[in-house]
DNA sequence: TTCTGTTTTTAGAAAAATTTGAGATAAACT
DNA sequence: AGTTTATCTCAAATTTTTCTAAAAACAGAA
């Protein structure tokens, strides 16, 4: 999980950073507003935390942006300020929490938990290593790049991970994603399979997709 | 909107109760556990106000055996603690937030407001892009320039504008604007897509409407 | 009724997806 | 090694879906 904090005091930034490594995120940090924003847009991110006031553009001003463009990557303001107009306004310009310095670690880390969860749940995201398909737009995309799929690949291709892990045998595939329950004598399954290791270039050492030769096919994390 | 409120001080409760039906929620109220449980499990709400302590289960006990149940409606605890370690078990309990009191009544009807967002329609104006669809005034434009849009029309274009960035599948576009519920075999959707597009002159660059073969339509910012 | 603008149907063209089949390649077995 | 079998890969054939224009059906106003 990949999250992005945008705060200018070094101190907590770099506090934020390391702690959250800890747990095993993957963190960037901007120190300004507008390299904040910009970061935001590239769309890499499972979750924002944001100043309240920050050099070149408050993160108001960063939130507000960020929703009209449709995102809807969780966001958590930190503030220093407590008064309750404030904290309203920044959950009314679409933030989904927001936690006052000064704050518990602990406490920030079961709010990031909340929105992430709520985040994966709802947003119906499969993913296979850098792999990630959305269920609610039908977009593919391997590291952030889309990938355009047709609807049988994209069905297959959500079959074998949803189950990840797991040897997918080929009556089982025909069955899934072709809607055949008898006698089938067909090699589609193989063009399909084909058609996505070439799209998504899964070559060599990106191996995602593994043939069990006799038996089928399975999508593992490498 | 329904809110079932779980608390046994009945001077807050009563304060609640009338502040948010103040505020056009219906509200209903539980003075113990075991009842609050009982009622929350009906499924009748649309969002739960559970104190931390109360007589006969608390709120933690409420809402865990809530979350075993497959419940996924929203939950707030109200509560007197303040030590970050009881904060943390709440969330994890499956909360979506919680609010200390004494508190503002402002800020909970936020955070009221924040958890039930996707369900409150907003009236108003939609946009997609330049373009501007005016649900009061039936006016649709584009660039400030106005769009002469028939009623079918407005219509397609505002339930895809509704559902931006999500597929809106064929069988939900016929549901939702033409009413028809069962088998339909028409080509309606494509000839007023294409309607759509061309009096919006949705070309090459500005293709705001996309299909998604096979499925339906994608509103979509670029 | 007749006119006018909207909505729906129809049908052929265009585009894209799916399937088939055949030869190449690789793995397993004797 | 040689044989067999399964899988890969490509290109052509087929089918499905979508686009587009135009005609037909419909509804409301003059």
């Amino acid at each position: 999980m990949r999250i992005l904090i945008v705060e200018d005091e070094i101190g907590i930034a770099n506090f934020l950073k390391q702690g959250l490594e800890e747990e095993s995120f993957v963190v960037d940090v901007a120190y300004d507003g507008s390299k904040g924003l910009l970061l935001a847009l590239s769309g890499e991110y499972d979750l924002l935390i944001l100043d309240w006031m920050l050099p070149e553009k408050s993160g108001i001003e960063i939130c507000t942006t960020f929703r009209k463009n449709n995102k809807k990557t969780p966001v958590i303001f930190l503030t220093a300020k407590d008064t309750v107009k404030e904290t309203i306004f920044g959950l009314q310009v679409g933030a989904n929490d927001y936690i006052k310095k000064p704050f518990h670690f602990e406490e920030l880390l079961e709010r990031i938990r909340v929105q992430l969860r709520s985040n994966i749940e709802e947003l119906g995201e499969l993913t296979l290593g850098t792999i990630k398909l959305d269920l609610n737009t039908y977009q593919v995309s391997k590291n952030n790049v889309d990938v355009p799929l047709t609807q049988k690949e994209f069905s297959l291709l959500e079959m074998l991970i949803r189950n990840k892990g797991k040897v997918c045998k080929r009556s089982r595939i025909i069955e899934s994603v072709w809607d055949i329950h008898f006698d089938y004598n067909t090699g589609v399954i193989d063009v399909y399979i084909n058609a996505l290791r070439k799209k998504l270039k899964l070559t060599g050492d990106e191996n995602y997709i593994q043939t069990i030769r006799g038996v089928g096919y399975i999508a593992k994390e490498l």
